[in-house]
RNA sequence: GCGGGCGUGGCGGAAUGGCAGACGCGCCGGACUUAGGAUCCGGUGGGGCAACCCGUGGGAGUUCAAGUCUCCCCGCCCGCACCA
């Protein structure tokens, strides 16, 4: 064989190889444990980058492990092909389609892919700007239409004036566009949105259900939410027939309100102050703080800002006439846009409240402390005896919350209410490169859904890519007249298109049966296939895309499309690929293209790296000298078994007899070997251990193949190296697939099943135990394995070093911990 | 502000409450060599000649024993952010 590592002739020979042989193809079924492993598909932005290589090595380890372990595993990869960055590259450079520069990049990825030695099932490949899909996404628009979850209202909408499109809340971050970072504004327009808040507590509980995922994710999704418990309560507004409702956590403190607070856009806003004295000023501020971009409207350190509206409402608890503010720190999007001001028990309202002195009113007395009004420096939130607060005088907190919820209920004052901060799903995008939205508007019969026979409603090629702030397709007549499917008369369809979020909530589905075109896939398969078992991918879709594909699934669920609840059993979050301490960009100029690793030190090597330099959650500095480091180990495996590879399957596969001595020791440390790679493999994905631990078993090999030949047992040597190519496989591939045909093994490395360690091969004669003096290591011994607790105590105190120690000194204690060490405590 | 995470050699990182620093990088020394930035072997937390002592952001505590558990503080990162 080749005295050099050679990794572009074996990494191309293998990448044929296997596709020749369709080594990774998956049959639809198999008697063996199914385990589907998938990875978040990539949007086809142009090349690969080092977190796809991350998320993907990771992916490819896991698939391997299992497909090796016996299961019928599942590894798809496809593309989530719709979004802005085509539209915008055609719009920068005029001449080329967004179909055309996606379908570019996907294959410039897929090629990518496949140099890395990913073990996909290609056939399964799908792209959600495919009509064969997005015909199904259309699909499922309309059974959620039909289903009375996906409805269209006018209403304040997020708008990032760059993208000249509306964006959900989802894709909003610290009021800038979650994409592009500009601020977004508010407009109002008339939208699509999926009713996700019908579903806000099932999401929330089913939280529950998902064991195998990190607490963080699970906490973000659940903060997202954002459920919270109180009532809404109705007040009256004096000398008026209007009613303003509340939405408060604090029932129980309903006494101590001093004042009403509106937010701006408050639909009563204008009423009140109509004819009042203060109308001008107070729609002088309204304009002001509607004109604000989000950034500035929502920071926290915004000085509080209010108007008195010259009109009151009425308490409907004590019948207090209460004066109506508005304030810009009231959002109307949150509760009922109303907030009724208690200062003395809510840390907003007391700001406020001094500021614009209004009386501030003590409700509930902290235990063992007398609240003044006058010297207060901050809200008493906490627990407490309820006071000024007639017939509840005395009742705590809870106490309190529960019986003014009840009165308020007899009274028909207002009620209990549970409110969350979850809104509901705008999927409406202005522009081309998405799937269409299926529905048409007839002037006779209105919104009328597209007939699932004429799905696909297809893109139009030809269109002007104009950022006009409408859908580009509206331009094109072609596509907007069409007819009434109703009534026959003339209509116009729909032209904005769908979040692309809709696309990438159902692919796990579509890859179990990618073809099929009667349904959006193949019920048997996908209750077979589904749920996903692991699923990997970037922390940065913790709210977006798993909160979306939860919500689909439950959808879907309650449709009786699919028989599960949730679709991923187990998620792994993957952290980012850092240089020098910071995100890859360009704009730092940091960046490490994946292209230049390959074609430098091969799929292997870049792999093994990624793999090595850090767990997979945990954030990866990039190392130039790191993946030095790599190479020159794989080059010292190739080494290490070109020199015994000729003779290797001449001894027999498992030493036999009793070993002793080096032998032994070797036989040993493999079986250590498979116990850990195994365990750090599939216990914990603990990726970096379990190379190390590869490593170990390199090295040791090699003091190994210097025992003189006498003296060494080729079966143990042979056992070596088939185990050290067996459990490195996953990980690197092609050098272990070449290294193992070298050897004489005509079926393939990856066909071969993982190894289970002998228990017999690691036990041990003898032991070192580890002698502590007041916990302080003082000496080693070396004890039979058996040895009981008490024999090991007898074994260390006979120690010539030990009782020099402790000479002169009283003997407190004696712990011996089994196996391990001997802790003498003296004075 | 709230929630979560992290803090260990020169660096990336290991350590079911039981020998801190596995493995790799870097560095130092040696071997081979005309030469090597290839390869192989050895060394490598700090102090001390040594016995030993000191060391996991800082401080306290629990324990025979703490990087690991508890409390307080400091620093960095991430998420949410006037949510009533």
């Amino acid at each position: 064989m080749n005295e050099r590592y050679d990794f572009k002739e074996i990494e191309a020979k293998w990448q044929a190889r296997w596709a020749a042989e369709n080594l990774y193809k998956t049959p639809d079924f198999s008697d063996r444990p199914k385990y589907y492993c998938l990875e978040m598909f990539p949007y086809p932005s142009g090349k690969l980058h080092m977190g796809h290589v991350r998320n993907y090595s990771i992916g490819d380890v896991v698939a391997r492990f299992k497909t090796m372990q016996g299961y019928h595993v599942l590894h798809p990869m496809g593309w989530d092909a719709f979004g802005l960055p085509a539209e915008n590259a055609a719009i920068k450079h005029g001449n080329v389609h967004p179909a055309d520069w996606t379908m570019d990049n996907i294959r410039t990825m897929r090629a990518q892919l496949k140099q890395l030695g990913i073990s996909y099932d290609w056939d399964r490949e799908v792209a959600t700007c495919h009509p064969g899909y997005y015909k199904w996404t259309q699909w499922l628009f309309l059974q959620l239409y039909h289903k009375g979850l996906a409805y269209k209202k006018k209403a304040a909408v997020n708008w990032c004036p760059s993208c000249a499109t509306v964006l959900a809340n989802e894709q909003v971050k610290e009021g800038a566009c979650e994409r592009c970072k500009t601020p977004v504004e508010k407009r109002e327009l008339e939208q699509w949105f999926f009713k996700i808040t019908a579903y806000a507590e099932r999401l929330l509980k089913d939280l529950e259900l998902l064991k195998g995922w990190p607490e963080k994710v699970k906490i973000m999704q659940e903060n997202w939410i954002g459920r919270s418990e109180g009532a809404e309560i109705r007040f009256k507004v004096a000398d008026m027939d209007e009613e303003i409702v509340v939405f408060t956590t604090r029932p129980d403190t309903v006494f101590g309100v001093t004042y009403m607070v509106l937010a701006p856009e408050h639909p009563l806003v204008e009423k009140l102050v109509e004819g009042k004295p203060q109308s001008e000023a107070v729609r002088d501020f309204v304009r002001r703080v509607r004109n604000l971009n989000e950034i500035a409207r929502t920071a926290t350190d915004v000085e509080k800002e209010g108007l008195f509206t010259g009109a009151y409402c009425i308490n409907p608890l004590n019948g207090e006439r209460v004066p109506i503010l508005v304030a810009n720190y009231v959002l109307l999007e949150y509760g009922t846009g109303a907030v009724m001001g208690v200062p003395a028990h809510d840390q907003r309202d007391f700001e406020f409240a001094r500021k614009y002195n209004l009386p501030i009113r003590v409700v509930i007395q902290p235990p063992g402390e007398e609240l003044d009004p006058q010297t207060m420096t901050e809200a008493y939130a906490g627990d407490g005896v309820m006071v000024n607060s007639g017939q509840f005088n005395g009742l705590s907190k809870d106490e309190g919350i529960r019986a003014v919820i009840a009165y308020l209920e007899e009274k028909g004052l207002g009620r209990g209410q549970v409110n969350y901060r979850l809104r509901d799903w705008l999927i409406s995008r202005q522009r081309y490169w998405g799937a269409p939205i299926p529905i048409i508007y007839c002037d006779k019969c209105g919104i009328v859904p597209v007939p699932e026979e004429d799905l696909p409603v297809l893109l139009p090629r030809d269109v002007e890519f104009k950022p006009t702030g409408q859908s580009p397709l509206a331009d094109c007549p072609e596509f907007v007249n069409t007819t009434c499917p109703r009534c026959g008369g003339l209509a116009r369809r729909e032209t904005d298109t769908m979040d692309t979020f809709m696309c990438s909530s159902w692919y796990y589905y579509r890859y179990t049966s990618p073809r099929e075109d009667k349904h959006p896939w193949d019920r048997a398969r996908v209750d077979y296939w589904l749920p996903v078992d692991q699923y990997i991918g970037g922390v940065e879709h913790a709210i977006l895309h798993l909160l979306y594909s939860r919500f689909f699934t439950k959808v879907l669920y309650d449709l009786g499309l699919v028989g599960i609840q949730e679709p991923f059993t187990n998620l792994l979050t993957q952290g980012m690929v850092l240089k020098d301490g910071a995100k890859m960009s360009k704009s730092r100029g940091n960046v490490v293209s994946p292209e230049e690793i390959v074609a430098k030190y091969g799929a292997d090597t870049a792999r093994l790296f990624i793999l090595f330099a850090a767990p997979p959650e945990r954030d990866l500095e990039w190392s130039d000298q790191g993946v030095e480091g790599c190479y020159r180990f794989l080059n010292r495996v190739w080494r290490l078994v070109a020199s015994v590879a000729g003779g290797l399957l001449e001894a027999p596969p498992k030493p036999a007899g009793k070993l002793v001595g080096v032998n032994r020791q070797m036989h040993r440390l493999i079986h250590l070997t498979i116990k850990k790679v195994t365990e750090d493999i599939g216990n914990r994905f603990n990726f970096n251990t379990a190379v190390s631990a590869i490593m170990e078993l390199v090295n040791a090999l090699y003091q190994y193949k210097e025992v003189p030949e006498t003296d060494r047992d080729p079966a143990v040597l042979r056992e070596g190296i088939e185990h050290l190519l067996i459990l490195l496989a996953p990980f690197a591939p092609h050098i272990t697939e070449e290294l193992w045909e070298a050897t004489g093994h005509r079926e393939s490395i990856h066909k071969q099943p993982w190894p289970a360690y002998d228990p017999e091969a690691i036990v041990e004669d003898e032991i070192t135990i580890v002698v502590q003096i007041n916990g302080r290591v003082r000496e080693r011994v070396l004890v039979p394995a058996g040895i009981t607790p008490a024999q090991m105590q007898e074994v260390v105190l006979a120690q010539p070093r030990v009782q020099k120690l402790v000479e002169g000194k009283q003997i407190v204690k004696v712990i011996p911990v089994p196996g391990k060490l001997v802790n003498i405590v003296v004075k």
